[in-house]
RNA sequence: GGGCGAUUGGCUCAGUGGUUAGAGCACACGGUUCACAUCCGUGGGGUCACUGGUUCGAAUCCAGUAUCGCCCACCA
């Protein structure tokens, strides 16, 4: 190994001036984007992104899938394989929605002062303005995105995936609109499915109301009634029944008698229902078909009528009598009153509830009957869930695909409507006669398809779809499906998608269904699903409670390295971790480390000479922990397992390289009497292995790798094999392992360990040279101190090094893998044995007798494997050994 | 009401059949020249929530119990 120019790094790292510097340098390289043509025999690696909110500021959420993800591509773009991971962006029709409204409130307008056309214009106005940001963002973080394929769900080739797919499904019957009892915001005033209304238990109160019965003349009898409970008391203003048990001996003789509603009048039959529990309540229930989805179904098997009494504001309607115009709380407190001076309010309880949420603004939903688009999903999850319970697609962590197989397996229909403005406009028109035209084309249609009225005459659907529609084509409406695009023949399907479990049914199974639907094949063999980071004291962050950590705030901080460490070392798939400051702070100071080891190397780089003489015990010992951790780092990655990565390659990095061969090494570089060749080859074993560990670490820590490997390159090309950037340079090649260096090296760490303890047992201060004396029981262990002399001295502070016999051990003694070990000089001082010692006597002393009753076992030494057995034969000579030497 | 997960040192977490359970932080003791005090060395600290079972052998597999967390669900 021939060394060159000299190169110095600055004595301290300093992220926020290095990492935009090398982002650029990245990004002049062109080494995010794949190759034109892919390497031949490269295996495919894509990932699948979940595209962030348009509107999101970046949260610790998407620095956990950044650093994930960036991980992942780095490492396969490092062994040459051929990588796509595409960055994109959601509209989040709802979300963004929901963020524009409170602009343009500030600018005094609001949707309907703005009209449909001119408030889209100024959503996209809005889009060009934060767009940019989370890009930026996920550049900070180090993400090694293509942006020259970055992608929108709003964009035309977005548009033209979502009309296509819609198409094809409304031709395969799977398509329909129909009547039914949705969700309904009141406030965002659109439909929202089952997923984004998040029930909550509430407390509140049941009360119980008297229903008066149907006199002979028609008219409520005063004396008789029948009491119904009710948490809703305002909804009974559209109640069409009272239900009762069949086999409910209280009300049996009520059973096709009329109750007559109050205010209203309205005469409501007494019905017999299975489905009512006698037990809650009075046992009777009102029916209300048009806001309880019970009573929906209930209404249905009756043919009772469905009376809606909200509108889309929840305010009582026209159809509310004298309430009209209420607000639904007002009404109920206002009913409740009037009953109450009836003397129709027989009671009230507190009680426990659950209340559906809009999971965007928090409102309570309303159940609303309207006229909506659905999917008919059944047959599209049954392939997803083959796919699953077949192994085309496997979950990770497993455990997490039992809860997709009981989502699927109970899925209901999907309400792909939502009657808001931004986003994907549903392609269907109606004609005058109601037939309903549906079309992929990007102009409208020339005819109605049914009857071939003409344009003229044809009225577009105004409701959007959900955004996740759209989404839901990601993996490859991104690629140009449904073209044969060029991208979509190379890239799909996609390797693997990463995402958090908290959107396994939002995304990860509308993907699943849809991509299966539309492609045929599995949009991905693996599904990845990390756990949501908490706050340092458990729990979810939140603004509210200030315990938010802002990633971007720690990349200013530490850097985006110690942000990406901290946020995946110690942790496992589909597990919620807490970050803290601890773990930021240990993460920092590993980059620090990392850093000054490297300006120990780059500031030790001897006289340019050629290298000579054999490598050294610690050079063939440093040789094959990089080459056994090499092959586990890369075994771990292969199976997604991060946090395994991170733990070998900061061992190997700190433990192996830093503590122990750096200090090997430096004693060697500072031997008198090295020639110039022996010091040039130990420095190339430092220089070469820091390329490898700067290699294996990239993938996680891009940045003050990059900056180190710059250094490191024009010091010594040769280590770095000419590769002068390190995101383009090759993972390291699974080296050779050397046993007996290790064994022998691990030997020497642990004598070096044995005396280190002697000496504070002696009292010996930590600053002095002592005299040793080594009483090696056999040749092995004689020849493995000849080797080791000149690392053991130095190391352990001892000097001279002379042997002794059993008969000159002093009673502090020192049971090492080398041998017996004391001090030589003193030993009169030293004649008692410590406390310590003693305990190690009687520890190793059941350790043996452990050992023995194991191998007395007749059923272990029969039924163990031989490997075992044999082991614990190995061990027992080795206690009884160490027990000796302690004499 | 159903399902899933967690329970390992003071804290944050690894560890899916091999008898000696690991790491980092925190703690204690020692360390001022020559990469790093964001550091180095050494050490103490755990009956792996509990009870039973399977096995030669269990933190690990099985059954049950407890506590915590999450998801799903139409008791008005």
């Amino acid at each position: 190994m021939k060394t060159q120019t000299r190169a110095e790094l600055p004595p301290r790292y300093e992220p926020a001036s290095v990492e935009r510097a090398i982002y650029e340098r990245w990004m002049r390289s062109g080494g995010f984007r794949p190759a034109d043509e892919p390497a031949a025999g490269a295996p495919r690696f894509v990932i699948t992104q979940p595209p962030p909110n348009v509107t999101g500021a970046l949260h610790t959420g998407h620095a956990l899938v950044v650093t994930i993800e960036d991980t992942l591509i780095r490492y396969h773009r490092m062994r040459g394989d051929d990588t796509l991971w595409l960055p994109g962006a959601d509209h989040a029709s709802i979300g963004a929605q929901f963020v524009l409204d409170k602009i343009i409130a500030e600018e005094g307008e609001t949707r309907a002062s703005l009209g449909r056309e001119r408030y889209l214009e100024r959503m996209w106005q809005f889009m060009d303005e934060t767009r940019p940001i989370i890009g930026e963002q996920h550049r900070r973080l180090g993400a090694s995105l293509d942006w020259s394929r970055e992608r929108f769900t709003m964009d035309e080739i977005s548009a033209r995936a979502v009309r296509t797919a819609f198409k094809r499904l409304w031709d395969a019957g799977l398509v329909y609109r129909g009547e039914a009892l949705v969700t309904w915001c009141p406030r965002c005033l659109t439909t929202i499915s089952d997923l984004e209304n998040v029930h909550r238990d509430e407390t509140g109160t049941i009360w119980t109301l008297r229903y008066h019965l149907e006199g002979s003349d028609g008219e409520p009898d005063p004396d008789a009634w029948i009491s119904v409970a009710t948490t809703r008391p305002e909804t009974l203003l559209g109640d069409t029944a009272v239900a009762v048990h069949p086999d409910d001996e209280r009300y049996r003789a009520l059973v096709g008698r009329n109750a007559v509603l109050p205010f209203l009048a309205r005469r409501l039959p007494i019905i017999a229902d299975a489905a009512v529990d006698r037990g809650f309540g009075t046992g009777a229930v009102k029916i209300t078909p048009a806001h309880d989805a019970n009573d929906y179904e209930l209404g249905k098997r009756h043919e009772l009528a469905a009376i809606t009494i909200l509108d889309e504001e929840a305010r009582i309607n026209d159809k509310g009598g004298e309430f009209a115009g209420l607000d639904r709380y007002a009404a109920r407190q206002e009913i409740l009153e009037r009953l109450r001076a009836l003397g129709d309010l027989e009671g009230e309880a507190p009680h426990t509830m659950v209340v559906g949420h809009c999971e965007r603004c928090g409102t309570v939903v309303e159940p609303r009957l309207s006229v909506q688009w659905f999917i008919r999903v059944q047959p599209l999850a049954e392939r997803a869930l083959a796919s699953v319970n077949e192994g085309r697609t496997e979950i990770i962590p497993a455990h997490l695909k039992k809860v997709y197989v009981h989502w699927m397996e109970n899925i209901h229909d999907w309400a792909v409507g939502r009657q808001l403005w931004w986003g994907h406009r549903i392609p269907a028109w109606f004609c005058p006669d109601g037939h309903v035209t549906v079309s992929d084309a990007e102009a409208e249609p020339d005819a109605c398809a049914e009857c071939g009225i003409s344009r003229a005459e044809l009225t577009q659907e105004t409701d959007i779809f959900d955004t996740w529609f759209s989404s839901g084509l990601w993996p490859f409406s991104t690629l140009g499906w449904p073209e044969e695009s060029p991208d979509f023949a190379r890239f799909y399907p996609t390797t693997v998608m990463e995402t958090g479990y908290d959107i396994l049914f939002f995304w990860v199974a509308r993907m699943m269904m849809l991509g299966l639907f539309c492609t045929d094949v599995e949009p991905f063999r693996i599904v990845y699903l990390h756990g949501l980071v908490q706050a340092a004291g458990g729990g979810k962050m939140s603004k509210t409670k200030g315990n938010v950590v802002d990633p971007l705030q720690v990349v200013d901080e530490v850097g985006a390295d110690a942000l990406r460490v901290s946020l995946v070392a110690g942790t496992s798939a589909g597990h919620d971790q807490r970050l803290t400051r601890a773990k930021i702070d240990g993460a920092r100071n590993f980059t620090n480390k990392l850093w000054n080891v490297a300006r120990f190397v780059l500031g030790a780089q001897p006289e340019a000479a050629q290298a000579s003489g054999e490598p050294t015990l610690a050079e063939r010992w440093i040789g094959s922990r990089v080459a056994g951790g090499v092959q586990r780092a890369t075994a771990q990655l292969d199976a997604f397992d991060l946090a395994g990565y991170a733990a070998t390659v900061h061992e190997l990095a700190w433990s192996d390289y830093a503590d122990w061969f750096v200090e090997l090494a430096k004693l060697e570089l500072r031997r008198e009497g090295a020639t110039a060749g022996e010091r040039a080859r130990v420095w190339g074993s430092l220089a070469v292995t820091l390329a490898d560990l700067l290699r294996l670490l990239h993938p996680l820590m891009p940045f003050v790798t990059e900056e180190i490997w710059a250094t490191l390159h024009a010091a010594a090309p040769d280590a770095t094999r000419g590769e002068d950037l390190l995101m383009m340079a090759s993972w390291p090649a699974p080296g050779q392992g050397d046993e007996t260096a290790e064994s022998e090296m691990s030997d020497l760490m642990a004598a070096i360990r044995d005396i280190r303890n002697l000496r504070t047992e002696a009292g010996v201060p930590a600053g002095t040279w002592q005299a040793l004396v080594l009483e090696p029981a056999d040749q092995r262990q004689r020849d493995a101190i000849e080797r080791g002399l000149g690392y053991l001295g130095p190391l352990a502070r001892v000097r001279p090094i002379t042997f002794g016999t059993s008969e000159q051990r002093p009673k502090l003694v020192a049971a090492t893998p080398l041998g017996a070990a004391w001090f030589g000089v003193g030993t009169g001082e030293l004649e008692a044995a410590s406390e310590r010692r003693v305990q190690q006597v009687e520890e190793l002393q059941a350790a043996i007798d452990r050992v023995r009753g194991l191998l007395g076992n007749a059923a272990f030494v029969e039924r163990a494997p031989e490997s075992v057995v044999g082991r614990e034969r190995a061990r027992l000579a080795e206690l009884q050994a160490q027990l000796q030497q302690l004499g």
